[in-house]
RNA sequence: GCGGUCGUAGCUCAGCUGGUAGAGCACAGGUUUGUGGCACCUGGUGUCGCGGGUUCAAUCCCCGUCGAUCGCCCCA
């Protein structure tokens, strides 16, 4: 039989504990942050029908970045690529009884099979914001927005460290359709090359759009379109979407946020559930300008469940990119073990005194590690060292006798005789 | 999916134009028996990613494959 690999499956990652301790810290923000807006949290199977994704969810996605097998019931199901669809599923299953809004939250795994790289792996947690059934989508997008700056600022991230670009789906329609008059089966491809327009040379951006049925005079337009931004929407107040982004914009800036958030024409997004609003948060950093997360209002989603239709807005933020964003702005660094007190051994037969003396301690909030084995003390205070366990209380004879017990803080190597309740 | 780079002890890597491998760190033990961080001593493993080929001989050359990484495509 030939020798096991250790290493875990193309795409994915181990989490030994010192990974495990940045995640749950990552998480540990996510979970104050969104509980502070009132979000209450859920969760569901890594497993669903493969239908649910078949109608919403973006055709590339589907086709080639899914997980799907058949089960021994014959029934197709996928491993989830995200968690919108399911999140929809839930909503519809319990909508009439639950109490408008709904503002849930999720840190689910999601899977997709593409080629791992950079800010992109395989298997990824989500941390995953909804609101369904606002009175009021705008203050619905409104608090979404708020939420999701005020995450970054959970981490200690400024205006200096990212922006958020915000669009609607109805002005790059209203353009596409309306002023360039073309026909909706040749915006997507359009939407690409806007895209990499920054990227590539004006000729070539130019030959690409020409391709796709856009001339020189519908690209000036397009090019006004993007160049003058809110100017070009404050114009075009027919298009659908353009009013709602200059009274977000207004809003935005009463809540003191305008710093943090820019109108961007070319935001797009992949899913084609989105209907309204759409908005992508980028890192700042010259050499790392890449999306970090984003999402948009989908309100035609639950209603594919059957049951009563609703509006919804949301947005889904990846582990593997905030990690990146995180460590690249020294924002969160690696995260230290958290144990107070380790009690080392002189003989094997105090034992029970110090398991019995760690309950005790541990029953007043303290982390306490009791040694396993007597070897020599210097042996125990390396373990303790290693484990950048603070303080070391020895456990020999005169403090099992006395109740009276050395604690040494290692840092400044200070000693010191307490008892129990002076620990 | 395409191209570049890489894959040697637990980790980071060295190995000069092919002659079956080393360093640092880490780890374990010790420097005599109730005290860590320093220093010194001692110790071990590697099918040199995997499979095949060329060669008297391959870690080093060739092909394939798996994985990592960077760029592109795609995507978010």
């Amino acid at each position: 039989m030939t020798q096991l690999s250790t290493q875990p499956y193309k795409g994915t990652r181990d989490f030994f504990p010192a990974d495990m301790r940045f995640r749950e810290a990552m998480f540990a923000v996510m979970h104050k942050t969104v509980q502070s807006y009132g979000f209450e949290q859920i969760d569901a199977p890594i497993i669903e029908p493969i239908d649910i994704y078949l109608a919403k969810t973006s055709e590339e996605i589907v086709s080639q970045q899914i997980y799907s097998f058949t089960d021994r019931g014959e029934r197709k199901v996928a491993i989830r690529p995200e968690m919108t669809p399911t999140v929809a599923r839930m909503v519809a299953a319990r909508f009439q009884e639950t109490p408008k809004p709904i503002r849930w939250y999720s840190i689910p795994n999601v899977w997709r099979y593409e080629q791992p790289g950079k800010g992109r792996l395989r298997e990824h947690w989500q941390l995953n914001c909804d609101i369904f059934g606002a009175p009021s989508e705008k203050l619905a997008d409104l608090e979404l927005l708020n939420l999701a700056i005020d995450l970054m600022r959970g981490y200690g991230a400024s205006e200096s460290h990212f922006k958020l670009y915000l669009s609607h789906r109805g002005i790059l329609n209203g353009v596409l359709g309306g002023e360039l008059k073309l026909p909706q089966e040749k915006w997507p491809a359009v939407a690409r090359i806007m895209d990499k327009r920054a990227k590539i040379k004006p000729e070539a951006y130019a030959a690409m759009l020409a391709a796709e049925g856009v001339g020189e005079d519908k690209r000036q337009e397009l090019d006004l379109f993007l160049n003058e931004k809110l100017d070009y929407i404050k114009k075009k107040s027919h298009l659908e979407g353009a009013s709602y982004i200059l009274e977000t914009m207004q809003s935005l800036e009463e809540i003191g946020l305008s710093a943090y958030v820019e109108y961007d024409p070319s935001v797009v997004r992949g899913f084609d559930y989105y209907t309204g609003l759409v908005f992508e948060v980028f890192d700042a950093h010259p050499d790392n300008r890449r999306s970090l997360f984003g999402g948009g209002r989908y309100n035609n989603l639950v209603g594919a469940f059957g049951k009563e239709s609703t509006n919804a807005v949301g947005f889904g933020m990846g582990d593997v990119t905030l990690e990146d964003f995180l460590r690249t702005h020294k924002l969160l660094g690696d995260v230290p073990r958290k144990v107070d007190l380790y009690i080392a051994l002189m003989s094997d037969d105090f034992a029970p005194h110090a398991m019995n003396l760690a309950n005790t301690l541990r029953g007043r909030g303290l982390r306490v590690e009791v040694s396993l084995g007597a070897t020599k003390l210097g042996k125990q205070f390396q373990e303790a060292e290693k484990k950048a366990i603070p303080r070391v209380l020895i456990l020999g004879e005169d403090e099992v006798k006395s109740g009276v017990y050395s604690v040494k803080t290692l840092a400044t190597g200070e000693q010191v005789k307490l008892k129990a309740t002076e620990i």
